[in-house]
DNA sequence: TTTTATTGTGTGTTCGAGCACATTTTTTCA
DNA sequence: TGAAAAAATGTGCTCGAACACACAATAAAA
């Protein structure tokens, strides 16, 4: 069926050189109208596909690109990342491109700024950062732009660049999903939203999933949602109050994956009729899964955000594929029974 | 860091040609034992990957393979599996990969054998099939091992076949985590598996399913777990029948993407407090599920089954990589709010 | 008319691995 | 010792795209 065409058979085909239809094939002029009409009447009617094998391998050029996270150290959240960048690695060391990892603290704004600092003086190829600051990434972004270096992010948008690649999650449809969780388990009570947050950082991401949350319950009657925010060091002390003072509550939404602090005080206090749900498979969330103390958890993907992203990255550069301006993850609902298969991949 | 080694280096720093470096990296003997150990010393100090593109620019050849799958104007779940098989078209046609489809009747083991009759003549470099069929498929896998083609499964097993590149669910596991989703909604209560089935084929798989769903149900104490099987024509008083002897009905599990026809049922005869359980995305379900008539859907994701198992086959002809022999997808929990993210992907 | 630009066209080399073949070195045995 | 056989080693070509360069043909300027 479909023959596999060379440049050189077209040119056969056409009567003219391959480097004449090298020309033709990259606009690049110094070409006669006749030789021209020749070589596209035979490109119309065969479909040509240069052989990227042969094409990189003349590029032949060792690609660089950069991943920037939040230390894992201090943010367990991120360790899948490092997996999913491993991946990428193993998969396409033997293309010979070269992945550079570094790190920043998720607390200071100043370390990101470093960090992309040493970044920009390598003039890598390409970066996959995680926009943690908005303001800082939003002058970063526009400063690797400049240089002409590809960026891609994930994790968490950034409003103010309008041509970006992102990979992550609908957040908004993501506290839906909470929602419709609560309701299936609960049926009706009150319900709270808990933020649990030391910083500002957060807060946007956050109000995203409440959103959601809040939207899900607009359409329905029979619920009530709470709001609740709760902060180091008095956190034990906080909930104490909040829960002493809606007896109703029959579930709680924690939007982060710190929900197995909420877990660790409920589980304590002997508060077993609140349905629990919220973010992400630390261990500690898994194991409070596995007990019964929370009934679902949310799983926002980073291994397989950072492994997207930096893929994308790869095989634009070695196959010239183009990147999505955004992707969104499907949103995954975990429960103790399914946990195992999402912990392997 | 890594720097990228060719050959040459290799043979440079050896003080050898690069013809013997090869004849040692390939074991082809005819190397002298200095020459070995001055070889072998550089390649233990470097790590060298040999440059993929390079050496299949060489080979060049262009590799056909079929996809062989029950056909989906006759059982709709099958075409999800349509995409998947394109996505792979598109990402590797350029690598000169022949792709091709064969559909057999998913009631027919006689042109299940038909099909592969078919493919056998054309002699493929490799073969992606689903073996609907035990018997056959058993049969029809040792042609295919004798005559030196390379076969990938998905969808289900065949025990019989030692050697296998498979891709699927742990369907124990998923029965299990339809339990859990039926004990979280319910907490109490008599519960159903049901199974539709016409034909003997899908046995196998839906007792898989019941054997996970029981052994969960055995942990725990205040729940009932009943069988039933509902064949056409008679599906409607079957059910009825069944629904009327057990009142204190509170869940159904249904074992296959048929649960739209309980939900039917259901629905129609204002069935509205028995959660409802089930698989696959077929539209049918998702309408019901938005609806909140099924409650969960258990994801088998044929799409990124036959995404992965043809694209493992393509990059092992084309790269070398190996096919794991096991693939065991996440068990994928759907609900009505994160439904489309998984109707898109 | 000759000289210099301009444009069109074909040739040849490169990338790295792989392998056929040529060449050199070593071994064997008359 | 010398010729033949065997073993070891090196050379050179291939794959397809890309592009530099050489050369030819034509057009423009001197």
């Amino acid at each position: 069926m479909s023959k596999k065409y060379t440049i050189r058979d077209i040119a056969e085909l056409a009567g003219v050189s391959k480097g004449t239809v090298d020309r033709v094939l990259h606009n690049r002029g110094r070409v006669s109208e006749t030789a021209l009409k020749r070589v596209t009447n035979i490109l119309d009617e065969i479909d040509y596909h240069p052989n990227l094998i042969a094409r990189n391998l003349k590029n032949n050029k060792a690609y660089t690109i950069y991943v920037l996270l939040p230390n894992p150290e201090q943010d367990p959240y991120w360790e899948p990342c490092l997996e999913g960048v491993n991946s990428v690695v193993d998969e396409f060391n033997a293309f010979g491109v070269n992945i550079k990892q570094l790190f920043f603290s998720p607390k200071s704004t100043k370390s990101f700024l470093q960090a992309n600092n040493e970044i920009q003086k390598a003039t890598p190829d390409a970066v996959l950062l995680v926009p943690l600051f908005f303001k800082e990434a939003s002058v970063v972004m526009k400063q690797y732009e400049r240089l002409g270096i590809v960026v891609s992010i994930f994790n968490n948008t950034i409003e103010t660049v309008t041509t970006k690649n992102f990979i992550g999650q609908n957040l908004y449809q993501s506290g839906r999903v909470g929602a419709k969780l609560l309701q299936t388990i609960t049926s009706k009570g009150d319900l709270a939203v808990i933020h649990i947050d030391e910083k500002y950082k957060n807060a946007v991401f956050m109000q995203e999933k409440e959103r959601g949350f809040e939207s899900f319950f607009k359409e329905i009657s029979n619920y009530k949602v709470l709001k609740c925010k709760l902060k180091h060091p008095d956190f034990d002390s906080l909930l104490n109050r909040f829960l002493k003072s809606h007896p109703n509550l029959t579930g709680i939404f924690v939007t982060t994956s710190k929900v197995y602090q909420v877990a660790d005080f409920l589980k304590k206090n002997n508060y077993t009729n609140i349905a629990l749900v919220g973010y992400d498979l630390l261990d500690e969330n898994v194991n409070h899964l596995k007990t019964g103390t929370i009934d679902f958890l949310i799983h926002q993907n980073p291994k397989q955000q950072a492994y997207l992203g930096l893929k994308f990255l790869v095989e634009h550069f070695l196959f010239e594929k183009n990147i999505p301006n955004q992707l969104l993850l499907p949103i995954d609902i975990i429960n103790s029974e399914n946990v195992t298969q999402f912990l392997r991949s």
